[in-house]
DNA sequence: AGGCTTCATGGAACCGGTTCCATGTTGCTC
DNA sequence: GAGCAACATGGAACCGGTTCCATGAAGCCT
């Protein structure tokens, strides 16, 4: 269509003071700039930003890894992550990468590896040592969400203290038989959540001079997950513990839910708290733990930009004479930024009933 | 880092044969290929799609915008689109336009604007006149899930015949007393998905000689907003009916949520069906009109790729001397393609109980 | 053996921008 | 009024590929 030729041309100015006009670099006076802007609009003309990028290696869009699309979590932090980019000018390009994908090589090796993005968010997906260093070889900055990758800013949430908190609160309110509903080991390849969420509980059941042994069931990080779960748990009248600690409020509900169907009084004779904050928390009356995944997806946006702001300086373009000699820039700030997580204090967790003695 | 021009003085030959030696395209022999093959895997050598682009005036990816990400049906559809679209080596790149977006134009006018992408699909969003107009200016095919667009194909099920296929199922069973609880008219802006089901429904209950005056209430798209207006309709036992048709499957989640809430049994008392086939209808028994969204995404992605294939003859890359009047393109086929819904029985919908005649 | 087609390869133009460098202008200082 | 900095602009190179065109070597036909 119309190249920015034609739009100088219809400016009477060259092709470089064209370019400058609308991109605003370099000088350019007031009058020139108005007639170009003036070309500009009355043919239409838009940059094409692979033009752009081609010289500038800049391309204004950034890519994002992430293992699920609809979970709630990640949902959210799609959107806002979305959101941020739009805000900034960029594009976001998705990758959508189940656990057990084996798109996975291909995603890593081809698409990330062509110069597309100015940068990558990685969302809870735990990456190899060769694919972390496959992506630090771009050159491009990297930031993760929802766990520590070597060497790679991370945004987070300290799941040992929130599952501690959650735990605390049952135990504050005089539960002593307590149980955890959590993620099974096997999906834990993508993360250390299931198991961090497990470790705060046990410690502060420990620290509260309880036994841990038996006290963990795992199920899928869903309602149905929960429900499957709490209707085997609950089933048993003298195995039934006082209060459930779930490591996700979707389980939580399959947890409510299941008490309901079997007659179970929640909270006068089960109490039950989860994590997330999920909006749908409000119709389970559902104490938890809320994090806010939207601000993390924001967070996640600003440090990528404010990392590549930084090496703006330093040219992005690889010029062929700097022949660096292939420092491993190993002096990433690796930071890990944990974002704080509060106790929504709902009608689903209470003291528990007067004690009944079991067997006399 | 490498360039093309590198691969090709490593292995001896020009920037042409090492470029028709990678893409396949045009003759190269056997060993010139092996030996420019080995050069490329030898400096570790990923082509630049930017520059690529700029010559084809293909770039490999695809927009797709998208009203919601985190309500099933178009988290289904976006994890199916990409993968799709991962498949035939495409990358996507994301729009997240909510109704309200203020967002809108500048996606439209500068974000889509840009020759970025090959195609574009558009998930349940309305586009108007305008922007039509404006993308199918960009020479790129656009292809629609969930609703007609003018000019446009379009994957999307009967919104209209499921509405009525799920009364019916209601009314076959006996009950006469029906309430419709879909989306509301104001949310409508995205997509005539509400009324079109309210009519099924209307058309349904007409047919069978009923009246429809008062069988309409309005909900939010969510399970919270089917409880709350299951709180509300089921509140007065005077004026509580048989059977509720619910729009989505999540607003049918929170009728039933809120009829156990008020102590009547589903589906001895209360019938409930919705329409979806979400994946927690089973845990409710939820009997449900499955739509097939990983289908639609599917099936958007082959249809684009396929235009995408035609129009491959004609040059994609306009060249200036083609001075074409500006035709407007109309011969776009503008079919829609209807994909099939089907009625999954549960145990959420059964006869109506001994009718108790009022007032006498 | 001469002429043609098919295959192989290199040189150079080109896609549409950005940016370096050179060449002018002004305007201000001493 | 000479000297110098800041401002304006154009020409040309360049980013990294693809493709057109020309040249040449085989292979085949008559």
């Amino acid at each position: 269509m119309s190249a920015i030729g034609d739009v100088a041309r219809l400016a009477g100015v060259a092709k470089a003071t064209a370019s400058r006009a609308l991109s605003g670099r370099g000088y350019v006076s007031t009058e020139t700039r108005a007639k170009v802007v003036a070309a500009a609009q009355e043919i239409g003309y838009v940059a094409s930003p692979n033009a752009a990028s081609l010289v500038t290696g800049r391309t204004q869009s950034v890519g994002v890894i992430i293992p699920f699309i609809s979970r709630w979590f990640f949902g959210e932090v799609l959107e806002s992550v979305e959101q941020a980019l739009l805000d900034q000018g960029y594009d976001m390009t998705l990758y959508n990468l189940p656990p057990e994908s084996l798109e996975r090589d291909r995603v890593f090796d081809f698409f990330l590896a062509r110069k597309r993005f100015d940068g990558i968010i990685s969302v809870g997906v735990a990456l190899s040592e060769r694919e972390v260093e496959h992506l630090h070889r771009l050159g491009r900055p990297l930031v993760g969400i929802g766990g520590p990758i070597r060497g790679t800013t991370t945004i987070e949430i300290d799941d040992v203290a929130a599952a501690r908190l959650a735990t605390e609160h049952l135990l504050s309110l005089g539960h002593r038989d307590i149980v955890h509903v959590g993620g099974s080991q096997v999906d834990e390849m993508d993360f250390h959540v299931h198991s961090n969420r497990l470790r705060g509980f046990q410690a502060a059941m420990m620290a509260a001079g309880l036994s841990v042994s038996g006290c963990f069931y795992s199920a899928e990080f869903t309602m149905p997950g929960g429900y499957e779960r709490g209707l085997a748990i609950l089933g048993d009248p003298r195995r039934r513990p006082t209060a459930i600690f779930a490591a996700s409020d979707e389980i939580a509900f399959g947890l409510i839910l299941a008490a309901r169907e079997l007659g179970i009084r929640v909270p006068t004779e089960l109490s039950v708290i989860g994590i997330d904050g999920h909006p749908y928390a409000e119709m389970f009356r559902l104490t938890t733990l809320a994090q806010h995944p939207r601000a993390q997806g924001g967070l996640a946006v600003r440090t990528l930009l404010a990392e590549l702001a930084t090496k703006d300086g330093t040219k992005l373009h690889t010029r062929r004479e700097s022949t660096a000699p292939d420092q491993t820039d190993t002096d990433g700030t690796s930071d890990s930024i944990v974002l704080a997580t509060n106790l929504v204090i709902r009608s689903s967790t209470s003291a528990p009933r007067a004690r009944v003695t079991h067997g006399s």
